[in-house]
Order: structure tokens, then C-alpha cells, then sequence
DNA sequence: TGCCTAAAAATTGTATACGATTTTCGTTTG
DNA sequence: CAAACGAAAATCGTATACAATTTTTAGGCA
């Protein structure tokens, strides 16, 4: 059900009150997880959580129908805290809501994806020089570990679950450079690049992830932040241009097919 | 209120269904406007909406406790749709909430001011530059009336609003540029920016926009996209240091007394 | 057959009610 | 008198019920 563990957590919250209004936690392990989203932790989050893992691994394809009560019984939860998840996803961007029509898997459009990786290839890249300038030997292991988790995935056929790995990897590296305002607007952007890969993605095959990951990776290493940044600049470019950006028509799959019905 | 010309578009809503998801709509006049929420049009974004301008024009200060009745009576909604602005509202980064406590106005960190205004610098420049280069002599004169509009607030004391149209300014000219996805992310970083100003401002006399915006007006007008650039980022870095980030203790004052007790 | 109309079904929008947690305040006790 | 305890009040989290809107479907008519 839930993704983490949610442990005990003892005696958090109790002095860490209004002081620290609209800033991430402090020490977020894997206990409570905002994941962006600015939730109080709870089965709206969790039910966030999940459907997020589903559209960022496109189990979820972009124009699927959300019904309220259909996520509600899925999830055993009521339409109220459905809701609330529903909205959550719709202000990442990640769902978009209809009057009266309910919520859908948002289909990026052209334009926006265009915008979306020019978004990126101006923000990105300076973060990258940020966390290599600042980055521990700790967190060059973790980051290596990734690649190797994104390289098990793909090899093992799962290029959903790669993909999300490789939005995460991104993701971690503005972790690391520290940067929490920039990294939550990086954190939107490759939401977003998700839906933008499922649906205009045009060679399934190309090495996404190991070559330009990699080449971070060593740059990082040797703490040379020009480099880092213009490895990031143009990985970014190189994605953007892999992008086959015309419309085409897609049949979508009901949502009850994608959570085992 | 939108920017530039941005005419009727007719027969809206009728073949935009799920075609354009997760994108703004198109032909925003007045009447629907998002306002950076993705929220379907109804009371909740009427309460968001009118939370917010408080909010940016300093009516509300952070710190302040929103609670669900409170707001709930003071706009004659029930709770279930206040709860849902304030959710909004968490996402934006304007509101803090925090579970079986409730919804604060945000209090910035000063490291999440340092952040923010960082990560303007890095952002606007680039967008005053495309501005420059597409700015249409409508869209000139509006930026021309807004400034005036500037003036006038400040003239007339009315300082908390004069701010939120120099915050205003901004998203004007993000607009212009006509992008969407980096003016979203300005958009963000603006509503924060007004928190930030509201707890750490140093001097309240300081023309924060006259000069700057007259410059930055000057440099579209002739189309000169690098000059726009550069006065934008020195704009912010002058914003940025204008500030005096250290911890101040604030006297909270409640929310029946900014809406008309 | 094709299209328009209207009733029925499905889905979302909103309000209210109840339970859980937190906060407050009065009382007790060392 | 101060600190600690506990009950009452306030506030939020969630479920359910009803109203409004949309979508679908059945029927009638040219």
C-alpha cells in the first residue's frame, strides 16, 4: 500500500512549529515524505505518492480518466481525501482537473514540452555546478548507486521504472547542491519532462541515462562545477532534441487495467 | 489583471477538452484565471484568489493563522471548499500547513530568501530578454500604465499595494515574453517574494520599482533584449540586498481584524 | 437513416456530521 | 508559588449525504 516505511518518528514536530512556514523538513529520511506535494502527511499523500509512482513510471499514460470513486475504491478511501490527492497532483501538474468532468492524466502540449526543457536546460545546469562544488564522497557513492539501479531496470526490461529512475536522478542532484527552492522547481519540471517522454518519446533504445549520467558523475567527482554544468546543458539539450514533438493520437487504457483489476 | 491584449476566443471550452491538459487555458479574460492554481473554476479559487491578494499586499501577515471556520464564515463557504483554497494555497508557498494544527500564512526562512531571490536572478533576466524581443507596442503601453499605476498606489500610502504591483510587473513581463511554464515558476517565486518582503524588508522608502522598471521599460522599447537582461538581473540582485535577513521576532495580528471585523 | 429532444444515469461540487488530535485552562499537589 | 496533571473546548481529518452539472441513452419525427 503505502511506499515508505512510515516508521514511529518519536518526538518530531514538537519545536519545530510556525518557525519554519513553507520550507521542506529538515531531516527527511523516508519517514514523512512530502515529495513536493505541501501536504500534511496522511492517506492523501500517500495516495499522491502512489499515483505519482504510477504516472512517472507510465503504468498511468497521459489522458487516463481519474474517477473519484473509481481512485477511491482502488485506494479504500473516501472521495474527500481523493480528492484532496487529485488536487495535489493538479497543482505539481501532473493532473489536470475539469469542472464537472473530473481529473485526467494531463497531456502535456507541444509547446509546453518545448518550454518545459528550455525551463530546464537554464535551471538545471547551474545546479549541477552547485552540487559539484559542494558534493561528499557519501553522495557521489549514492549517486553511483543510482546509475547502477537505473542500468538493473533498464537491462531488466522495466523502461518505465528506468525512466522514473532517471527523473530521480536529476532529482537528486539538485538534492545535493542544497538547493531546496530550485530543486522544488526542478522537482515540477521533470514531472512534467515524464508525461512530455510518454508521449512524444521518439527512440525507445537510446542510452538516456548512462552516458550523460556518467559523464556527470566524473565531473562531480572532480569537483569541476564548469564541466558538471555543461555536461547537465547539454544532456538536457540531447533530450529535448530525442523528442519526436507532433501530435499523434493515443488509445488510453482505463485506470482499474493498471492497478491489477 | 493578464497581461497584454489577449482577446475573447469565442466558442471557448467547447473542443479543449483533454487536448490541452495541464496547460493554462488559452483565452483567460477576466472571468475564469487560474491565477497559478490549477484549480477548476468555483468558490474555492474565488477564496484562494482573494486569500492571496490579502496575502501579497501585506493585509495578512506570516504567521498568521487561517483557521478553516474563521475563513469559512468570513467568506460564507463551508469548510469543505475553504479546505481546499488553503490546500491550494500550501502548494503555491504562500500557506504553511501543518496536520491537526492548521493553516498559517508561510514564514520564509532567510535561507529560503536567499533562495528565492537567487533563483529570480537566474530566471527573470532570461525572460526580460525574450520580452524585449516580442514585446508588441500594446503591451508596452500596459506595462506603461501599470508603472503609473505603481506610482499612484505609492503616492497614495497605499504601500502594501503598491508592492503587489511591482510584484505584478513581473509576472506582466513573464508574460509577454508568452512563457508559460518559466512564468509559472516566476510566478511561484513572486508570491514568495512577497512574504519575504513583508518579514525582512530594511527600507520601505526605497523606490523598489520606479527606477528599475523604467529602465527595464526602456530597454523593451528599443528591443534590446541583452540591455533587458541585464537591468532585470541587477533589479534583483539590488532587490535581493535590500533585504535585511536576520531573525525578528513579529507581533501576529488575527484574521477577523483584515477583513472588516 | 439521420438528427434533434428529453429523460435517466453517472459524476462531480458542496454541505454537514462525527471521530481523532491538539490546545487550553482550571485544579491539585509538592 | 510553581509545576504537573486532567478534563473541557477548540480544531482538524474523514466519511457520508444531498444538490448541481454533465454525459449517456432512448425515443420521436422528418
Amino acid at each position: 500500500m503505502s511506499s515508505g516505511g512510515r516508521a514511529a518518528s518519536s518526538g518530531r514536530g514538537v519545536n519545530r512549529r510556525a518557525r519554519d512556514g513553507g520550507f521542506a523538513a529538515e531531516g527527511q529520511s523516508d519517514a514523512d515524505f512530502d515529495g513536493g506535494f505541501s501536504l500534511p502527511p496522511g492517506r492523501a499523500l500517500a495516495i499522491c505518492l502512489e499515483l505519482q509512482a504510477a504516472i512517472l513510471e507510465h503504468r498511468l499514460r497521459p489522458g487516463t480518466k481519474l474517477s473519484e470513486d473509481e481512485v477511491g475504491e482502488i485506494f479504500g478511501a473516501s472521495r474527500t481525501v481523493v480528492r484532496a490527492a487529485l488536487h495535489a497532483l493538479a497543482h505539481s501538474g501532473l493532473v489536470t482537473i475539469e469542472r464537472n468532468r473530473g481529473a485526467f492524466v494531463s497531456r502535456p502540449t507541444i509547446r509546453e514540452a518545448h518550454e518545459v526543457f528550455e525551463a530546464r536546460a537554464l535551471i538545471e545546469p547551474r545546479v549541477s555546478r552547485m552540487a559539484a562544488d559542494c558534493i561528499t564522497p557519501e553522495q557521489l557513492q549514492f549517486l553511483k548507486d543510482h546509475i547502477a539501479g537505473e542500468h538493473r531496470a533498464l537491462t531488466a526490461g522495466e523502461i518505465g521504472k528506468a525512466l522514473a529512475l532517471s527523473g530521480q536522478f536529476h532529482i537528486a542532484v539538485s538534492d545535493i547542491a542544497d538547493q531546496r527552492v530550485l530543486g522544488g522547481l526542478i522537482r515540477s519540471l521533470i514531472s512534467r519532462s515524464s508525461l512530455i517522454i510518454a508521449l512524444y518519446w521518439k527512440r525507445v533504445d537510446t542510452a538516456c541515462e548512462s552516458h550523460s549520467h556518467h559523464a556527470l558523475l566524473d565531473a562531480m567527482s572532480a569537483h569541476d562545477g564548469q564541466a558538471a554544468e555543461e555536461i547537465m546543458k547539454s544532456h538536457i539539450v540531447d533530450l529535448h532534441s530525442g523528442l519526436d514533438l507532433v501530435d499523434r493520437e493515443e488509445l488510453e487504457l482505463t485506470l482499474a487495467e493498471v492497478f491489477k483489476v
